[in-house]
DNA sequence: AGTGCAGATGCAAGTCATTTGCAGGAAACC
DNA sequence: GGTTTCCTGCAAATGACTTGCATCTGCACT
């Protein structure tokens, strides 16, 4: 693929660095730990999930994988601790049209998404130029960005002339 | 203001015509009347509280307006329209973060939104050149833009020295 | 104006994702 | 090891819609 004006400007996927998703999940629990939030194998097992995850899974997903470390953990603890993890900042929650909302570590840098809408996948993307644009429109009209939301909601574009 | 790059480049609201309600209500209802939907009171007195409206209300809010024309409307009837008319596209349904949907009729120019984090308060915007990145950063990967969202939450953004 | 009926309405009950009250359970600090 | 809190599981509640059903009503056709 030809060469993106900067490392923005490239799917998240390829910029993602080589650490291992123990490693992120020790980083994530050493942040709730620093934030005098109680590790318990509930939070444990959660983080170790969204730290394994490259996907963007909902709650009950997440619930799902859970499972596999502590079997009896309840849905509500779940959402308990999705909620407390994006509170310290440690997790994204993305609220996608017609879906559940979808959570994904908070380590990566800033991106948006794509999602397509015939399968339903997620894919990142980000634009330094849309940011810078995001921005200056705000302060045109005397605001400042808090946070932002963008998605494109995406169908694979067949290339003219081809067919199915 | 300086001179935006293009009649997009402004707030909504300073692009509005002067057309008035009443005449944007028959507009509507005659694109429903050609869609073959039947015009019931209820109907009609949810097109006029649409076609007047110059902010972003709920279903709640529609309902309450609509009261004013037709007692007894409930509350369901307005949601059934609401979807009903946003599937004429005849108006748009908004999810902003942690608030039910909002409608807005659909007469206007595309724009966005940029939500007041403070207030609540929604104000319209529109960029043909972050328009214009989408679609290339989706053609990039293979895929053409079904419809986006970008939403903008802001804080006002108080001059430097101000103080308060 | 009268008639028929598919589509619309009101009400109540249902759904779905998420939150919360409560009583027992278990991290963390002594 | 004993407490002190915070956390957990469960069940019930919530909020925003949606839907089943019996009744009603635009509106096309007399």
């Amino acid at each position: 693929m030809h060469a993106p004006p900067n490392p923005c400007e490239m799917p998240a996927m390829d910029r993602t660095d080589g650490t291992k998703t123990g490693k992120r999940a020790k980083r994530l629990t050493g942040a709730l730990r620093d934030a005098g939030v109680r590790i318990t194998r509930q939070r444990a097992a959660l983080l170790d999930v969204l730290a394994a995850a490259d996907d963007h899974p909902d709650a009950v997903e997440l619930h799902r994988r859970a499972e596999a470390q502590v079997p009896g953990i309840s849905l509500s603890t779940v959402y308990r601790t999705l909620t407390s993890l994006e509170g310290q900042g440690v997790i994204l929650r993305h609220q996608f049209e017609g879906t559940p909302a979808r959570f994904e570590h908070a380590e990566a840098e800033h991106h948006d998404h794509m999602i397509d809408v015939e399968t339903g996948e997620v894919m990142e993307f980000c634009s330094d130029r849309i940011e810078r644009l995001q921005a200056q429109i705000a302060a045109e009209l005397g605001y400042e960005i808090v946070h932002h939301r963008m998605e494109l909601y995406v169908r694979p574009r067949r290339a003219e002339g081809e067919s199915g």
